[in-house]
RNA sequence: GGGGCGGUAGCUCAAUUGGGAGAGCGCUAGAAUCGCACUCUAGAGGUCGAGGGUUCAACUCCCUUCCGCUCCA
């Protein structure tokens, strides 16, 4: 029996030996389409070959691809892990014809590997083709072995391949594999039948699916084909189950022996959910995706709960899901060596999230029990869905988790009102969602990929260039020329601006026609060789066909490539200094600063920040040349040069070499040497999500105003305090105790000093109406000091009322007290201060036995205390 | 991108209709003890996340913003 291994590498074998180059795996990540989630298909990573918008270096290729899906009909995330051939994680091998062999060959050889090489048994294959797809059907009647009855045409919904709304699709050729005990007839095939599967699909791509829903007819045809490894595995091996394969196994056997239980029933459920999102997590964080709670950090997030709660229902409380990525490493980690180069992040990426999921728990198995209480003492016996679904919702605390601790308490869950605020939610962020879908521009740039719009870039050689005006683009619509005023894009054949990527931002400058001006504010790149200058007509008119010419803003231009050299500088000291394993995260270069992120798990220590910043500064001070070359993608792997994961390239790639200290893939424009920089200086170090810090900073000119204006506040601050620069700080220190001790003593002396005349005051008190009462003006005192006064008359005066003013700040302050004895006699302190704050401007109130009031004319206190005898006369 | 909850002392968290910023733990000192733990007493420690607004008065109400948690897309 072939192992996985052996199985992955007979695939590869096979069609190496029909001339096709094999290339590794994208990442399960591509940034050049932000639109998709994760790679779900062989084909992302070559969707811009297949619309003429990038050459492949090799016509014919395959591969073993990673794939992550986690949404749409097939892949309920609640349904993985319930039978025993659906996967989050899976492996797609493909072979590739990119305007290459077509049908006929992709066809002959498919059927050659599976029936030739791997011996499965033609009278249990069937053979599937798009209904108008006469060409693919006889050229399978042809192929020797296969069986005419067994070739049955089918509709769009099986046979049509579209990988999502828009883009590249065609018809396609399935081979289906059929396993029931005594084998099948027509009727089983596309049935759902787990026993009668899809194994190979074979896609023959010829359109593009516009934004609008037509299909233009590609310059080229193309191959596309895909097969399930862990189905292919358990068919050569054997198994009824992909998780009978030597691909999970060994997982399962090491969940069997952590949690004590065997693999049955509702354990082996939990234990393929386990084991199948263990494979998710590992291979997208080693690509570089860590947990969060939004985008695709959300799914690892959600695929990680899930994982710990069946890990829950086997008994595993404590975080178990590093102890089983060994497991997980031993077998894929040769195929795939980011398991291995990834092995201290993902370990802590798993145990730092299963310890947050564990927190979430504990907090809302408080918060449940509240509600139980509550309930309990009202006597019901439904718990509310709107109270499991705030759990849920809120504090992330699962449901199914809610339905199972209020059975124990006998009370029964109202899913009904669960699911409507579900649906409620869901509906929110849809409509919140729809506003924001732009089709049209997509369908623009493909047009012009499709016509064969291209811009070469001459800006790494010169800043100013004489070029072709190819398009001129504005309000969604190619037009001819552009007048004054008006705003839109445009495409030059050959251009100097550099458009923005790799976290370097777009050119601006200029663009001069014979009849006039475009000012450009940003240069994009929506697809590969498509350079567009975004901006606005200045002046005159500028049409199709002119010569033109190019000019960048040659001064920012500069600024910028001194941020981006700088950015290679702090990544290679951060690197050396602070640790090898730290990754860029993110980046952000302009004119004026750059900003790095990067994968780290703590704040970096003062120190630490102190001596990257010194290793650039002496790296700028070597005044090192920066080169750059140009070099075949293949051999980046193991020189040392660092890409990024979730980046995509092509099959040369251009190396930036800061001599003999930093190589990067980069596209991006530097400096020819670093003492071009001048100076660098670290702004900030701060956090931007769970796992990732960011580091500002600045080169050149504003490195030198950062520090000038630094230095000038030092000496400012020295001068003003007649200190030394060094004894600034001790200095600061001294005067604010100082102050806070005066402050603290002056408030104790008005305190004591006010509190001095207490006698006094008691001594004036007199009756109005038969109540006793104290009115006094306590002078120049703070509110705070006045209540003390209060607190002392109140404590000797058992029976009254008492009123008393002051002023601080320029304002007036009244506070005024009714015993509670004389509240019974309607005596109401707020209506007394109401009043007379009033004449001084003011108001204010409280409560019947004390209240508070305020005014902005001070000079009228005591004019406004007055008034209290007549109120209370009243 | 949309919604919910939160941010108060070193830590965990309170604060009724807007009207004296608190508790527990921790910290410091003292008492008690041969010494320690415990106990008792006293004390220090706060830009109430930030900014603006309303008000005589804002931790509290309104707006903006940052950060954390969480759900949905």
């Amino acid at each position: 029996m072939m192992t996985a291994a052996e199985i992955r590498q007979s695939f590869l074998d096979f069609f190496r030996g029909k001339g096709h180059a094999i290339v590794p795996s994208s990442p399960v990540v591509l940034p050049s389409d932000p639109t998709l989630l994760f790679v779900n298909a062989g084909m992302n990573q070559f969707k811009e070959i297949f619309l003429g918008a990038r050459r492949s270096e090799s016509p014919r290729v395959a591969n073993t691809q990673k794939c992550i899906r986690v949404s749409g009909k097939h892949n309920d995330l609640e349904e993985v892990g319930r039978d025993t051939y659906h996967h989050t994680f899976f492996e797609m091998l493909g072979n590739w014809s990119f305007g290459d062999y077509y049908k006929r060959e992709a066809i002959a050889w498919a059927w050659e590997l599976l029936v030739d090489v791997w011996k499965l048994p033609p009278e249990r294959l069937w053979i599937t083709v798009f209904r108008e797809d006469d060409e693919a059907e006889r050229i399978w009647k042809g192929v020797p072995g296969v069986r005419p009855d067994h070739i049955l045409r089918f509709g769009e919904k099986d046979n049509f391949w579209e990988m999502g709304e828009i883009g590249p699709c065609g018809p396609c050729s399935e081979i289906h594999m059929d396993r029931t005990p005594r084998g099948c007839g027509s009727e089983l095939v596309n049935a759902g039948t787990p026993d009668v599967m899809e194994l190979w699909n074979l896609v023959f791509i010829q359109y593009n699916r516009r934004g609008d829903g037509s299909l233009e007819e590609l310059p080229a045809k193309h191959v596309d084909t895909g097969m399930g490894f862990e189905r292919l595995v358990s068919v050569l091996q054997g198994k009824a189950s992909n998780y009978d394969t030597d691909l999970f196994l060994p997982l399962l056997d090491r969940l069997a022996a952590l949690s004590g239980q065997s693999y049955e029933g509702d354990a082996a459920m939990a234990m393929r959910v386990i084991a199948d999102h263990l494979r998710a997590l590992s291979f997208a964080i080693a690509d570089g995706v860590l947990p969060s709670n939004e985008g695709r950090g959300y799914v690892l997030r959600r695929l990680l709960r899930r994982a710990a709660r069946f890990g829950r229902n086997l008994g595993l409380r404590d975080p178990f899901l590093g102890t089983l990525f060994p497991v997980l490493e031993g077998i894929m980690g040769e195929t795939f060596p980011e398991l291995r180069r990834q092995l201290q992040d993902i370990l802590r990426a798993l145990k730092a999230e299963e310890e947050t999921f564990a927190a979430a728990l504990d907090r809302g198995t408080g918060l449940f029990d509240e509600v139980v209480k509550d309930l309990k003492t009202r006597e019901e016996s439904t718990f509310p869905g709107a109270e499991a679904f705030k759990l849920y919702d809120t504090y992330g605390f699962p449901l199914d988790l809610t339905i199972l601790m209020a059975e124990e308490k006998g009370l029964a869950v109202d899913q009904e009102q669960f699911n409507e605020l579900m649906e409620q939610q869901r509906e929110r962020a849809r409509s919140a969602r729809e506003q924001r879908m732009l089709k049209e521009d997509a369908d623009l740039v493909a047009d012009l990929v499709r016509r064969g719009m291209k811009s070469d870039f001459t800006g790494y050689k010169t800043l100013s260039d004489e070029s072709e005006l190819l398009a001129l683009l504005s309000d969604g619509k190619s037009c001819a020329e552009l007048t004054e005023g008006m705003e839109g894009e445009l495409l030059l054949a050959r251009t100097p601006f550099y458009a923005e990527s790799g976290g370097q931002i777009g050119d601006k400058g200029l663009i001069r026609g014979p009849a006039g001006e475009f000012e450009v504010w940003d240069t994009q790149r929506p697809a590969e060789g498509l350079i567009l200058h975004i901006g606005r007509v200045v002046q005159g008119r500028l049409a199709r066909g002119e010569q033109v010419a190019a000019l960048v803003d040659a001064e920012r231009r500069n600024r910028t490539a001194r941020h981006h050299s700088g950015t290679h500088l702090l990544h290679y000291a951060l690197r050396e200094l602070v640790s090898p394993s730290i990754k860029q995260a993110g980046s952000y270069v302009a004119p004026d600063r750059l900003r790095f992120d990067i994968s780290y798990f703590e704040a970096l220590p003062e120190d630490k920040l102190d001596a990257v910043e010194r290793r650039v500064n002496d790296l700028i001070l070597e005044n090192v040349p920066v080169t750059t070359c140009q070099m075949p993608f293949k051999d980046v792997a193991g020189s040392g040069i660092i890409a990024l994961f979730d980046e995509k390239y092509g099959d040369t790639v251009r190396v930036v070499e800061i001599s003999g200290y930093s190589r990067e893939l980069c596209g991006g424009t530097h400096v020819r040497a670093t003492g071009d920089l001048g100076l660098f200086r670290i702004v900030s170090e701060s956090s931007v999500a769970a796992g990732v810090r960011r580091i500002e900073a600045v080169c050149g000119r504003p490195a030198y105003e950062w520090t000038h204006r630094e230095h000038r506040l030092v000496r400012t601050l020295s001068r003003r305090l007649s200190a030394s620069p060094d004894e600034v700080f001790a200095r600061v220190e001294a005067l604010m105790e100082s102050t806070r001790r005066l402050e603290k003593e002056l408030k104790q002396q008005a305190t004591a000093g006010a509190l001095g005349r207490v006698d006094e005051w008691l001594g004036r008190a007199k009756q109005v109406n038969g109540i006793p009462l104290i009115v006094e003006d306590v002078g120049e005192q703070s509110l705070d000091v006045l209540r003390s006064v209060m607190d002392a008359l109140r404590a000797r005066f058992a029976s009254g009322v008492i009123v008393l003013g002051s002023r601080s700040e320029g304002k007036a302050c009244f506070l005024a007290t009714v015993s509670e004895d004389l509240l019974a006699r309607g005596i109401h302190a707020g209506r007394l201060v109401g009043p007379v704050a009033k004449a001084a401007g003011g108001g204010g109130g409280g409560q019947p036995g004390k209240a508070q009031a305020g005014g902005k004319d001070a000079s009228k206190v005591a004019e406004a205390i007055a008034l209290v005898e007549e109120l209370l006369a009243k």
